[in-house]
DNA sequence: CTGAATCCCTGCCGATACTG
DNA sequence: CAGTATCGGCAGGGATTCAG
């Protein structure tokens, strides 16, 4: 049992399935990567963690992010699983972003990461 | 208190801090991606967690990674403290790569990551 | 052995304009 | 209200070459 210099819970990196070489789509953590990828993800991601949002109060909160940005998110993330469109008839359309399940299990990634960059440098 | 969703035991989203209607560079998660972002850039972390390595080991561990992104990589994560680098004198020239104490709590986050990615779809 | 410099190509993202 | 279409600038990153 060498060199094992920190016990690690779960996965990482002493999980067998832990040996790319290479970076692999279906690596867990470039999967989770891809999909807070991009300029303003992450702020989107956050914003409805606070509740579902229309497209129009998504582009209030945020200010700067453009029409195109923001539908290319939106895109993303509903790709990727984490956001869910409801659209409603009737005039004018009107349409709901929400998290799914899954998007709001990006919670405790989002306070990981956040609890690292607050940290202090050494 | 009307629409607290779930509760988040710190930091996000009802942190004070956590207000950014814009990508702000000083934002925590912002830093944490940063630190994180580019191609390669986890799975350099990732070997650097399992000890430390010569620049020829961390190449011949990664394989398909070029000499330019490599010190490009290795660059970044001394720059934001994740690496440490540790020259020493004679020849051949020898260095050393190995994580900062800062980079070693990374492991939380890529354990993090790797979670979500893990998990079924809904 | 340990890198830095260069070239080039691709994809991202911002701005603007237009549609159902 | 809720987007799509198009264009252009710029940075990321792969291959190759050169240097300490």
């Amino acid at each position: 049992m060498a060199h094992r210099t920190v016990g690690h819970p779960a996965g990482l990196p002493d999980d067998p399935h832990a040996n790319a070489g290479a970076p692999a789509p279906d690596c867990p953590v470039e999967i989770t990567m891809a999909a807070l990828q991009g300029r303003w993800t992450t702020l989107v991601v956050r914003e409805l963690l606070r509740g579902d949002h229309s497209y129009s109060e998504l582009r209030a909160a945020l200010t700067g992010l453009s029409d195109k940005v923001l539908s290319d998110r939106l895109a993303q993330l509903i790709a990727t699983g984490v956001v869910e469109r409801d659209r409603r008839a009737g005039w004018p359309p009107r349409v709901r972003y929400a998290l799914t399940p899954r998007g709001r299990r990006l919670g405790p990634v989002l306070q990981a990461l956040w609890d690292w960059g607050s940290q202090p440098e050494h």
